[in-house]
DNA sequence: AACAACCTCAACCGCATCAGA
DNA sequence: GTCTGATGCGGTTGAGGTTGT
């Protein structure tokens, strides 16, 4: 299936930049770098469409883009992929990257593993310009610090990454199931729960709260 | 109107990890 | 076990847009 191309709600028109035409003066045989054109990639969805979004290199000789495989990933990831969620984050949203870092730090692909149609860049993009700003005023404001749980606390920060990744890795086994989902065998505790903070659910709280309050502790053996 | 400062976000880069030979 | 290519991730950059003076 196609992906929505090329809608009005496209913020940016693909123009090269003045560097990328330097690059495409210049050095005629190098790979294009720069913004994405429009043709690039109807070329590149194409490909994908009837190929499949693996084997990068391939898909780029096959779509005949001068471009590596590596843009053309990030290309397909973070614009042309469907159901990509375009436009403002919600309040909702915001809350939960806002809990989701406190808890996981910069592993913005986890975080947006928890967002259904955002991309990591997005996200990425977004707590840089924003939220890191509101944090330390935050901050500011307060007097103290809102220090991350698990920062200088390896071990912790460890068994948080690796309960979000089985997590993930459940829904996507789960996906073809009717089940509603989110039972856990393994790890002892509804995956699902666990990142349901619009309900705060106890569990979630007080588990969370383990963390969040933990400035030395945590033990995690 | 003109310019500077600031903001946003697509894209690049370097590195780490994974998978297959 | 080692090598190599593919893939994934986080940090950073810079073009273009917006806002302030």
């Amino acid at each position: 299936m196609a992906p929505m191309l090329f809608d009005d709600s496209l913020k940016r028109e693909a123009k090269p930049s003045l560097k990328t035409s330097m690059n495409m003066i210049t050095t005629k045989k190098e790979v294009n770098k720069g913004a994405w054109t429009a043709e690039e990639d109807r070329k590149l969805a194409e490909v994908i469409a009837a190929h499949g979004p693996k084997r990068w290199k391939t898909i780029a000789i096959k779509a005949g883009l001068n471009r590596c495989g590596k843009s053309c990933r990030l290309r397909w990831m973070n614009y042309l992929r469907p159901n990509i969620k375009r436009g403002n984050i919600s309040d909702q949203e915001e809350d939960l990257i806002l809990r989701l870092h406190k808890l996981l730090g910069n592993r913005w692909s986890l975080i947006a593993g928890r967002l259904p149609g955002r991309t990591d860049n997005e996200i990425k993009n977004y707590w840089n310009s924003h939220l890191s700003k509101k944090i330390n005023q935050k901050e500011k404001q307060s007097g103290g610090s809102t220090r991350e749980a698990t920062v200088n606390n390896p071990k912790a920060e460890r068994i948080v990454a690796e309960k979000v990744n089985v997590q993930i890795v459940n829904e996507e086994n789960n996906n073809t199931s009717t089940s509603t989902g989110g039972e856990d065998s393994n790890i002892g505790f509804n995956v699902d729960e666990f990142f349901d903070f619009s309900n705060e659910d106890p569990l979630n709280l007080e588990w969370m709260s383990k963390f969040l309050s933990s400035d030395e502790g945590f033990s995690v053996e």
